[in-house]
DNA sequence: TAACTTCTGAGACTCATTATCAATAGAAGT
DNA sequence: ACTTCTATTGATAATGAGTCTCAGAAGTTA
């Protein structure tokens, strides 16, 4: 019987083991849809008596994103915010400067935008960052 | 007589004083097109037999990025990359994921429909990072 | 020129993330 | 279950971009 549990179908892809702590990793950043940093969630695990360390948090991390059940965010601060991407559709980052609070939007027409401009160039799309720094609602 | 010369500019409305090392650096950042870190920027300046210390480049490219002299690029990496501002129109980049190689566009119809995601939030646009992380021409 | 204040340089420091390595624990075979 | 093999973990040291400190240097104003 298959495994239906996506943290071991990734690791089985990788050829990584399955352990508690890469479990309970995957488990935490998937029971909340806030964006938050290795440390948040290290530090979540903990409070919970759940105890892994920060280096096994980052390199979970790390296969996580490689294998696309997990999305980094680079806001430019300095620390890399984490969304797990379990029955969430593609979508692009609203940034309050003032709270610091993250929305999420999809523009269907900027994704055929950026195809065409990329294809336009011969070029091939891997990725893309689209992210709208605001003053929200609450902070006017 | 006014200067012409939007360092001074710039200086002055932020009450700042003017300096061999400040306008050192930022004809440095004119000299090029490229996007380059602060150690480029700081190493290009020593190779010229001019000195300043790696602080006073951070220091100063803050002053030109918050006088709107210089854009920072956040490419995720680490390292912030800038390019100056003279004679160039608002873009956004692609980056080669292979080669590191940036290219710019621009895509008026984006610009547009970030500016009514925003405004049917009822949110006030700050400013936008858009970067399409490519193969490249050369690299395929 | 004097008096005042900002700037600079050198290096210490910060902080997120990565690397090291001995001890631990999955996995596969018996 | 037990053994053997090897990946993984945790504690902590290391890294590296960027920031801070502070004494001496250099603009600025009178």
């Amino acid at each position: 019987m298959t495994s239906s549990n996506p943290l071991k179908k990734a690791l089985k892809k990788e050829g990584l083991r399955f352990t508690e702590q890469r479990q309970s990793i995957w488990d935490e950043m998937c029971a909340s849809d806030d964006h938050r940093d290795a440390e948040e969630i290290y530090l979540s695990l903990r409070n919970k008596g759940i105890n892994v360390s920060r280096a096994t948090v980052y390199r979970t991390i790390d296969v996580l994103v490689k294998n696309n059940l997990v999305r980094k965010l680079e806001l430019g601060d300095g620390r890399a915010r984490y969304e797990h991407k379990m029955d969430s559709g593609h979508h692009d980052h609203l940034i309050c400067v003032q709270c610091g609070k993250i929305e999420e939007f999809m523009d269907e027409t900027i994704e055929e935008r950026q195809d065409k401009i990329v294809n336009d160039l011969n070029f091939k799309l891997i990725r893309h960052i689209h992210q709208l720094f605001v003053i929200c609602n609450d902070c006017k």
